[in-house]
DNA sequence: TGTGATGGATAGTAGTGCGATCCATTATCC
DNA sequence: GGATAATGGATCGCACTACTATCCATCACA
């Protein structure tokens, strides 16, 4: 399949097709000529992949590098596939660049950090300490202290104990699938896509809930 | 309290702030005299929020002013509020532009919002259909269609139950919150705030999920 | 044999989140 | 009361991201 031939299988323009190509979001076609390269099947699948994390879950292209070089090169080990993808952070470098400042006038270890590594521990979970997961979960608890809001890492279990069961069914979308690079690609939709699509089902329910108990206070407006 | 005080009170530099001046994030002081301006500790209570969406939530700022600019100015109805949180999403303008065109080219209703509209009438969940959140879900149920992952809205009933769950935390977090503007920023911070939090517990949880179930491939690396 | 597509490279664009600088005005300290 | 320094307001610039456009020599294909 000829360059052209992928960008109207996949709706994507030939100049992101070529950016994509440099960045190495997708590997090289096999190349025929100097001029000319053979793309198959499988840079099908991956370029709508590349669509689907950068355009639905917003991921920036670095990050999406990260993963699928990552998950291309360690396949075999589920988790390991699915380590990797959960440590793949969408930070810019603008944002990396604060946030260190911000890390070096706190003293490298913030008190977020240490509540977070509790929580892990009160949820009996097994996980690598370095993990960017961890480090999230800090910086929000750091900022929930900052606002004096009274919420601290205590009053997040119940939600610990949702998200737990959560990836119970996470782990369970991974049944019936055999090939390796299939397990990969289904592990990264699974972790990363089903992301938008928790958040915005908690806020269906919230709103839902809201209404059943604060609401009735103006209840017309349905236009849009 | 003036600028500088304001500036080294909140940690955020002076530009920065005469930045969120400008473009509303913050409202102005109140002017003493045609260069001079006071500040008082709203805006100290404001500026902290807005850090703490644009640098933890990773807002974008428009998306932040949205949100508060509503939030404060329909302060009263609580269900109002949630919704008007709920609503902001954040997407840049380039991405917007680039949804339109999807939009278009796919005749203006994806079978990805119908699938959602079936998930939110299958979990009860009332809510009025214009929500940004069910055109989010859309969107998701959309990629995991063309990717031929056989996840569809029925598989996701199980999350859309915890999800329903997550929501009850969070409408309890409600509680014992008095004012009026206390309770609008109190809803910005479990609404949006918990968000990357809860990501992260999901994420930590599958690590030690998968670690159980398919781990043990190869377990050294402590070292980070 | 020539026409148009291809790969490869370089440059340009729009948008975001600031920082830097300049300016006239004005609080403030001596 | 005069120097100093800070303030509000404005404009410019910068780094980064995700592309888009253009150019070019080369080559398939009719």
């Amino acid at each position: 399949m000829k360059i052209s031939e992928l960008s109207r299988r996949s709706g994507v323009s030939i100049p992101t097709i070529k950016y994509y190509l440099r960045d190495g979001l997708l590997p090289p076609g096999r190349a025929t000529a100097a001029n000319q390269a053979d793309y198959g099947e499988e840079h099908l699948r991956r370029l709508r992949l590349v669509r689907t994390l950068v355009g639905v879950r917003r991921l920036p292209v670095g990050a999406v590098k990260e993963i699928l070089g990552a998950v291309t090169e360690q396949d075999g080990d589920l988790h390991q596939i699915f380590g990797i993808v959960t440590d793949a952070r969408p930070v810019t470098q603008q944002q990396k660049q604060a946030r260190e400042r911000e890390r070096q006038e706190a003293g490298e270890e913030t008190g977020g950090v240490t509540d977070a590594r509790e929580l892990v521990a009160a949820m009996g979970w097994e996980v690598h300490s370095g993990t960017a997961a961890i480090r999230s979960l800090g910086e929000v608890l750091d900022a929930l202290s900052d606002m004096d809001s009274g919420i601290d890492w205590r009053s997040l279990l119940p939600y610990a104990r949702l998200a737990d069961r959560i990836s119970e069914l996470d782990v369970q979308q991974m049944e019936g699938v055999s090939g390796v690079l299939e397990l990969a690609e289904r592990a990264v939709l699974v972790s990363v896509l089903l992301e938008p699509a928790l958040l915005a089902m908690r806020r269906l329910a919230q709103e839902d809930k809201s209404a059943r108990l604060f609401g009735g206070g103006s209840e017309e407006g349905e236009e849009e």
